[in-house]
DNA sequence: CTGGATCCCGCCGGATACTG
DNA sequence: CAGTATCCGGCGGGATCCAG
């Protein structure tokens, strides 16, 4: 977001606003965590475990719809941006726990601080749509 | 989000953390907004509101890479989500004009926080994707 | 200039079956 | 139990052409 063309509006800088603020070499980053804010069963997954930590079973459970492929997946992702910690005891009948990463817990954070902005407003929205008023 | 399951856990009520404060009747509502907002398209073209109304060409190029078709269609989901105002005037070369509401700039400042957020841990993300520990 | 209508392809993600 | 591998249908979205 924060459109970054004014290449060739030189003037237009300061049109820019306060998206000016983001570095357009991270402009790219910042779309790729909002995807995966934006992701059903990200937000699913990290919202389950924000109680305490889960097993796989456990998960989908939790998560209510999500397919094997996509718990795997997802934990994976989230594995990876450091996000949940994947912890594999080598017993008998396999198990595995996952669990929010300090990092994580303060992303689900934000992202219901968010959450209660739609909650919020959620009634104007909802007008909006059902009076589509097309002003032409 | 917010696993919400626990209809057959009568016992697991109490795990479910500040998540309870949705209403499941929401939830759905919820993830209709988050994904608005994971839209890569629909922030990209409110953030380039921000600054001013912009006419349809203008957010085509202050939308790097949005399609005529992504635009059209972006435009006319955040109007009737009554975040963007959509203003025709019947002129000889016809001009259309393209405004945040107050709504569309709450919107994008509660978003701004989420991308602050980001910026300020991609750092750690950066981290935990290279060195992708894999305990196991 | 501001779109609407169509074609069409890539890939996301569900379902199913198999393994350590 | 905790995944992996494979198939495959739907649709998101780019490209292109056309219209008011």
């Amino acid at each position: 977001m924060c459109a970054m063309d004014t290449a060739d509006r030189p003037d237009a800088a300061a049109d820019r606003g306060p998206c000016a603020a983001i570095p357009a070499d991270q402009m790219d980053f910042v779309r790729q965590i909002l995807d995966r804010v934006g992701d059903k069963w990200s937000m699913l997954v990290i919202s389950a475990l924000e109680a305490r930590p889960l097993r796989y079973t456990e998960l989908q459970r939790d998560a209510p719809g999500i397919s094997q492929r996509m718990l795997t997946l997802t934990a994976r992702q989230l594995q990876q941006d450091g996000l949940v910690t994947r912890t594999a005891y080598a017993e008998v009948p396999p198990r595995v726990e996952y669990a929010l990463t300090p990092l994580g817990r303060s992303l689900h954070h934000v992202v219901t601080s968010l959450i209660t902005w739609v909650v919020d407003h959620h009634g104007q929205i909802r007008e909006h749509r059902s009076s589509s008023t097309t002003t032409s």
